[in-house]
DNA sequence: TTAAAAGTGGGTGGAAGTGGGGAATTTCAC
DNA sequence: GTGAAATTCCCCACTTCCACCCACTTTTAA
């Protein structure tokens, strides 16, 4: 399970390190997507062939199912980590996900996300203010 | 069960320990969390494989929902004891629990709790205030 | 009083993150 | 088809951070 948030930084040969704790269940190799709420996706190719393979079975009748599915697989790019951990960002992900050159990477569950710094910062913010209510619901499900 | 209130401190090189008591029902690796009312959750391993099976389990359709998954796995991180029962507090975490060298380390039914201990002072003296009205509550309900 | 355990602090080797040189490959223009 | 430019991969080097080990002090227990 990804878990975590961690701060790095995209040289200018735009390369990434993953963090070291992710490497063992990432796996070598990897797909990135665009995500949404301007992000990147990271899947471990294991967990994107079973996303891959739900898309594909998905009814393609509704436009905004059609519009969702074109941008995952479309924007997706297997990568392969190099001798040190490291993935190379192709640009047009870089510009979409509208990465400058210092990133968060976040673990959610089965996938990371890539963050620029800034905007992580601004969406957490955003975020925290309404934890408080969204806990105390919570709490009366038995989450914690 | 985890009961109780130490005060601990935080060394220059961010490492906390854990009181002795506890360790045993902690076990050897905890996840740590960004709490409600600015201090931070400790949960050992097994508890918090739990929540986060809950956590994944919820509708993800409501926005606020997602994203108040997004602020507590992104704020979780898994954290492994030293030798001498200590845990390495992320710097981001220090900073989101407002903590400074001196915490108080409280222990809440199946999860710990780290406040700053100027902050636990005045919550807790806060909390006394209220003490009476909660307790009238309380007896309502039979708990006392 | 003595011994053991707990909390705190510090030194150090190795790992992790970052950056750059240079070779191999691809792309594009001419 | 050929040469030039850009891209990508493979090393290597530097710096920072952390896991591991050891040491000291205080508290607890016998």
């Amino acid at each position: 399970m990804f878990i975590g948030e961690y701060s790095h930084t995209i040289d200018p040969k735009k390369r990434l390190a993953l963090p070291s704790k992710f490497r063992g269940e990432l796996g070598s190799k990897v797909v990135v997507t665009r995500g949404l709420d301007n992000c990147l996706f990271v899947y471990p190719m294991k967990v994107w062939e079973e996303i891959a393979t739900k898309l594909g079975t998905l009814p393609v009748g509704e436009a905004g199912t059609r519009s969702f599915i074109r941008v995952m697989l479309a924007g997706a790019a297997d990568i392969e980590l190099d001798s040190q951990g490291r993935i190379l960002i192709p640009e047009y992900l870089k510009k979409d996900g509208g990465l400058s050159k210092d990133v968060t990477i976040v673990g959610l569950f089965n996938r990371l996300e890539i963050w620029d710094s800034k905007e992580w910062n601004i969406y957490k913010k955003q975020a925290e203010k309404n934890t408080g209510e969204i806990a105390e619901e919570l709490g009366k499900l038995g989450v914690y």
